[in-house]
DNA sequence: TTGAAAGCGTTACCAG
DNA sequence: CTGGTAACGCTTTCAA
């Protein structure tokens, strides 16, 4: 009853062990087509089926490739940030004919994921892995670089001397282009929410931000602007007094409690305020905010690719991918109340 | 650049493989601290990480756990109906140190998923395999089992010739406690609501129900209970004319056209007629049903639970388990109304 | 056309 | 206590 090896076929079919590795992994060029049969044959009646691991082993290939997060997946999943990209990984893998490994083993008591144990890395079990995460370890990620892993990134990270393969969601783009559409419809006068989190996500956003209002010569007078993530209840009293009359969030939140701070002074989005929030909303309850939507699925896809492309040719050089976020239309933006 | 291996530390270390090897896989009895150190320096210089697939090859383990679905994952995922067991599994499997592999590669055109193609078996890339499908393949699973293949199956799935190992929602314990807690309200008369579908979940319910009338000395008269899954204008024209006050739907489709036929009779639910389900109705529109709830989450736990026992006990029986389901109270069951 | 044999990187058994 | 050495199952080169 245990597993046949090819060993056996071989005494079965009379031939070779070598003839059947040949028959059975498809280099068939040069065995007559009477030895195939035999072998496959003898193949059928063993229930013969190659071993995995002795093929890693010689081969150095699995196609299998990992997913790693720092964080448990599914439980998020649920929250939409992991998901989207699952399913994208998921559908991708399938189509290419890779299977994937979840790490979990990994898990620590505090709920994190570490790459590295006992100094074991388990990723290299897979060909390669696609890392994805909110809560990116940095160090395990400069020690998984010079260890020359394969691997991508979702999300940018920059790492000292280190030059990571990631899939980035364009937010420079997204927050210029943010910025553009509120000026087209006559917006001057902006004010940038700006949250505590400092993350190569959020730089981007600022970034494109800081852009735009300066290419186009526009006005921005906010702590946000000016690099300090405050809303005070001082800053909001200058804001319903001063000239501006378009505001950018750096998420939902900020933008939710903006809403309450103006409503307490008698002004109202979009009528007499206009935001945009540089964040995805999802199907939020409450107002509709006019918003940038990351490509998640899309995302998810392209990572895979990315790395199969590494894979199947490791010389290839790894390079960074930019994909575009739309804008999406809410109902939180309008045209600039006129000034007298 | 290449990955050191143990050869690599050894010669460094000025010491022998086999002593590396002990000290890496943490078998040091007797091994003098001094070596030791010596060895941990050189593994940490060299940054050897111990190679995956020959650890296999010769291990035979993994702490790798298969998962496969018959059908794409993460779509479903988000109807619920994977989701949860997934929840579980990944839970449970991070709990105790395994990985998970998403068996994914083995798509066919046609969105199904085939254990062996072209003769090859990935599964057996994992120690074990957890099997979840509505759409189980018999013959795959037959194959399977006939390979010896270690692996658990969730849901209840006969096959001839092979004794599936499957962890089992208890259908037959659920449709029973249903018809005598509505027996305990009175009802004696019940009409049965039965679906095409064949399979054994359903033959599971329709036992436990049949139990229940029998022992209880319940009436039905139904063609549900007969075996023919009909739901027919003829048959609700007898319902409503007819003694019994309480229906019994296998799923929430049935008991929502019941509500509709009924309804154009000039009966409610549940004034006139008390209808659970035998399904989970999740937290769908509408009315909340009568029903049961299926403990998916406990459910993948207790799979990957199942399946560890076996990997790491071959010896062990395959055994079947069931888990009880829970019944929730809806709004659609009440005391039968009063006949004279 | 076929087959013998040399590894792939580890582990584990046994002599030293 | 230590270090050869023989597997593990497969692929691939090289000779026959």
């Amino acid at each position: 009853m245990k597993a046949p090896r090819q060993a056996d076929v071989a005494r079965l079919a009379g031939v070779s062990q070598s003839a059947v590795s040949r028959v059975v992994s498809g280099d068939i060029d040069r065995i007559p087509e009477e030895t195939q049969e035999r072998i496959r044959a003898a193949v059928k009646e063993l229930g013969y089926v190659p071993n995995a691991a002795a093929r890693n082993l010689r081969n150095k290939r699995n196609r299998l490739l990992g997913v790693h997060t720092f964080e448990s997946v599914f439980p998020h999943a649920r929250e939409d940030f992991y998901f989207e990209f699952l399913l994208g990984i998921e559908e991708r893998a399938e189509e290419i004919g890779y299977d994937l490994v979840l790490f979990t083993s990994t898990g620590t008591s505090d709920g994190r994921r570490r790459i590295y144990r006992d100094g074991t890395n388990r990723l290299n079990l897979a060909d390669g892995t696609v890392l994805l995460g909110a809560a990116t370890d940095r160090e395990e990620l400069a020690r998984l670089w010079h260890d020359g892993y394969l691997f991508v990134h979702i999300g940018r990270r920059e790492v000292a001397g280190a030059e990571i393969p990631c899939i980035i969601p364009d937010y420079v783009s997204a927050a210029d282009s943010l910025v553009a559409s509120l000026a087209e419809r006559g917006h001057r006068h902006f004010a940038y929410l700006r949250s505590g989190i400092e993350q190569e996500a959020y730089a981007d956003r600022r970034a494109g931000y800081r852009n735009a209002i300066e290419r186009l010569g526009l006005h921005d007078r906010s702590p946000g602007y000016r690099g300090e993530p405050e809303l005070t209840e001082e800053w909001l009293d200058e804001l319903a007094a001063g000239p501006e009359t378009a505001v950018v969030a750096e998420n939902i939140g900020l933008a939710e409690q903006l809403r309450t701070g103006l409503a307490a002074r008698g002004l109202s989005i979009p009528a007499d305020v206009s935001v945009a929030v540089l964040e995805g909303s999802g199907d939020e309850p409450g107002h509709r905010w006019d918003c940038l939507v990351i490509p998640r699925k899309e995302i998810g896809r392209i990572a895979i690719d990315a790395l199969v492309a590494r894979v199947e040719n490791p010389d290839a050089e790894p390079v960074s991918q930019l994909v575009a976020c739309d804008l999406v239309a809410g109902e939180t933006v309008a045209a600039p109340r006129v000034e007298e």
